[in-house]
DNA sequence: AGAAACATACCAACTGGTTGGTATGTAAAT
DNA sequence: ATTTACATACCAACCAGTTGGTATGTTTCT
């Protein structure tokens, strides 16, 4: 027999590709089944309604991108501004394949749900900032490295690149094709490279 | 008796407000009768279908707005850059009142369209591409004055912009603060400011 | 150790309200 | 006298959520 807990996973599996293929209202809860194999039942057991499953798909994808995040390749590089830089390109690699299988949930859901779903949009929020405070550190020590005491500051330059990534897949969409995004990708790539570089560096590397 | 065709603008302006305030799915028809004070027979005596309505809003939408941005003082400045540093900030100074005031229709809408209704996201891309295509000459004008033959073009970087500004929206929503979004915006201003001094002015003016 | 009591993890059938859409009517404009 | 511009009444499909179950543990009492 199968694990207890599966079917909560699989329908949490189910909700993050059927948001992200047509949005939060218009998934319902006997596609959501269909799509896990599962029953009704077994959705009524594990989320009090769809509102609620809507929160644990926010949470569920947190859990799932943090992961990929940690893991990936762009921690490695000594001077913080690479590391910055190759959290971009990061980014760009992942625009492979449909549409749906590189955007992002939970800026789908909540701008579905931001006025109707408080709890929903929190988790939302929660996903996306708290995914633009990993970035912050990184962007701090470049700062510091470059000299660069600027108007703006580490917090808000993670959050602007996450504004760019989120703008960029919704010009995907709208466009039905990645290469919209990957300029936007590269334009903020070259908007990091000028903010540091119009600064000397303070020490000598690379 | 009001005017023929009163119950059609209504509608689409109704449909503007709703679809901003909970998307294109959750917003009913009956919903949008209610909102236009208007019956559901007048509602498919000028629509179709609702999937019709999502169209005419994208293009209604398309319509009101690009009258105002004809309309807007950001066209006066003389210098083709001041031009377009005028728009980040007409656009900037837009961003008023609550989130569902100033946040885009056809970017929310094309978010939980693209993948089932290929027309609406088609209507929803002419409006955010077109909108775009208003800028490229005064940023082309801009590249030429001041000789910046770059690796990116007037169009991409007229996208890119908007791409800025979808993401704001997104994140405003999410933070459900308007802040965030202005935050960007002022990110997008120094990247055009920091793109066009990096290069020597040809024509000294301003 | 064994049985009783309880909890967890589901499932299938049903329900009441909602939804997009239709059928039919009527008053005014052309 | 048509066509246009609506209004009223209605429907079948669909929707989130409920009900009442079964099968399989797990804990507790004796």
């Amino acid at each position: 027999m199968a694990k207890p807990k599966a079917a909560r996973v699989k329908l949490l599996d189910a909700a993050l590709a059927l948001i992200r293929e047509r949005g939060f209202s218009a998934m319902t809860v006997d596609d959501l089944c269909a799509r896990a194999s599962v029953t009704k039942g077994a959705f009524f057991h594990y989320f009090k309604s769809k509102n609620e499953l809507g929160v644990a798909a926010a949470e569920h994808w947190s859990a799932v991108t943090s992961a990929i995040f940690e893991r990936a390749p762009y921690h490695t590089p000594k001077a913080p501004l690479d590391r910055v830089l190759a959290y971009i390109a990061f980014r760009r690699a992942l625009l492979r394949g449909a549409i749906p299988e590189f955007t992002c949930v939970v800026g789908t859901m909540v701008q579905e749900t931001y006025a109707q779903h408080p709890d929903i949009r929190d988790a939302c929020a929660a996903s996306i900032f708290g995914h633009a405070g990993t970035l912050e550190d990184d962007i701090a020590q470049a700062m510091k490295q470059h000299d660069v005491s600027a108007d703006w500051s580490a917090e808000g330059l993670a959050t602007h690149m996450q504004a760019v990534l989120q703008g960029a897949f919704v010009l995907a969409k709208a466009k039905n094709d990645v290469s919209v995004a990957i300029e936007s990708i590269d334009h903020l790539r070259r908007y990091v490279e000028l903010l540091f570089r119009s600064r000397p560096k303070r020490i000598a590397r690379r």
